[in-house]
DNA sequence: CATTAAACATGATATATATCATAATAAAAT
DNA sequence: ATTTTATTATGATATATATCATGTTTAATG
């Protein structure tokens, strides 16, 4: 497949900030007009369709961003600290979220003042270009995750999942993880029935272990020859 | 649904141009580092993969963006005249094209020096910001898509892309459409016989209209309900 | 204009995957 | 600890949708 395989992934390497290429007062009013909120496992940071009066940056913890979908959720993507979130809704004309984010473990989270990051946006050139790079950084990444969830079939999407979260969010081979099978159909797009199935098959396949929360890619391999595959 | 419908279609609103921002020097810098490259029918504007050394504007004509796959491509949005395309190969580190562009009608499109785009984005706060929006409406869109391709099954996805043609790409209930049965399946990412068959469906209960290369919708409020309902 | 190729159409069949039903664990709450 | 609830698991069945086969129409080509 010409987009297959290992970055149609879950989320994106850009861990390094935009907010080194601000200067000291623009970073000063970043400051005063941003705050730190904790949240808890299984909370919601924001919701989907309303009004978005910040741009969100995870300082710790883990969170998903997804559509929500009637009877099914669909998870864009998992996303770790040192990230920014809720950048579409920089956009003149409907400053609403286009997608929910809720937390898997307890969350740090700083909230800009949109007006702030819009201000800074258009007096800061080299401010407004990384934040460009991080949009299309995004953009390649869902471009990614659409290939796989609409071009490949149930084996080829779960073992994406698989290869992802292992590389870019837990960056081990054996991890323990926080989402439910619940949550890997809602990133997959299938049923969470067919999510335990087949991580069975991968486990009789001796190409991934299993023990309660706890995964390990045994042969990663075969598991790109799958997601490859299709 | 909470993302169904209108808006889960084929195409963006946003016909402005940045120029408009631009100073009279910088547009004299666009028109000398920028080609008009007129393209016939059917033609490739721009390859997966290969390196992206413009961004190109189409001046006239009618285009499919989409990804390259074996053995279907996914064609990510129908693109009109007046529309920037390429955006996403603004990255550092990585200038290739995402997807692959090609015409379906003679097209013109300006292709501007991505080097001279960049220098742009760079030194003009105004349009670098302009382009962050429509980096934002083209991803609002995407998730829109994805949502439909993901969650909805024929049907509903079939509504959407007929929806979306009529409203954003001919702007009218009648059209010509110069895109195959093939390219609707690479749309909505079915088969070729799905989609013959549930245009058939939408036929024999009068909610649209074909004749060969003429469709109109008959029933708009009905194929509404169908995309809404999935 | 004749010939070839491409697009459209339709029925029969196969299959991937969801849904339903029912347990068995594990986690949470009283 | 014990009840309740959520998560994981597994088999049987249903169904949406693709694939295959074949024919027909439309468009392209020499």
């Amino acid at each position: 497949m010409a987009f297959s395989g290992t970055d149609s992934c879950v989320s994106f390497d850009f861990d390094t900030t935009c907010f080194d290429l601000l200067t000291n007062e623009e970073m000063d009013l970043v400051n005063s007009h941003s705050v730190l909120v904790n949240y808890k496992k299984n909370e919601m940071v924001c919701k989907q369709g309303s009004f978005a009066s910040h741009i969100m940056y995870i300082e710790k913890g883990l969170v998903k961003i997804y559509l929500e979908g009637n009877p099914k959720d669909l998870i864009l993507t998992i996303t770790p600290e040192k990230s920014l979130m809720g950048l579409p809704a920089i956009y003149e004309g409907n400053n609403t979220f286009l997608y929910s984010i809720s937390t898997y473990t307890d969350t740090v989270v700083r909230l800009i003042d949109i007006q702030i990051f819009k201000q800074l946006l258009k007096q800061n050139p080299l401010f407004s270009y990384r934040i460009i790079n991080i949009l299309n950084e995004n953009t390649a990444h869902s471009y990614s995750r659409f290939f796989s969830l609409t071009q490949k079939q149930l084996h080829g999407r779960l073992a994406d999942i698989l290869l992802c979260l292992s590389r870019k969010i837990f960056k081990s081979e054996a991890f323990e993880l926080p989402l439910s099978r619940s949550d890997l159909s809602d990133l997959t797009s299938m049923s969470t029935e067919s999510v335990i199935r087949i991580m069975k098959d991968f486990k009789d396949d001796r190409i991934i272990d299993i023990s309660n929360k706890s995964i390990s890619l045994l042969d990663i391999p075969r598991l790109e020859r799958i997601s490859a595959k299709g």
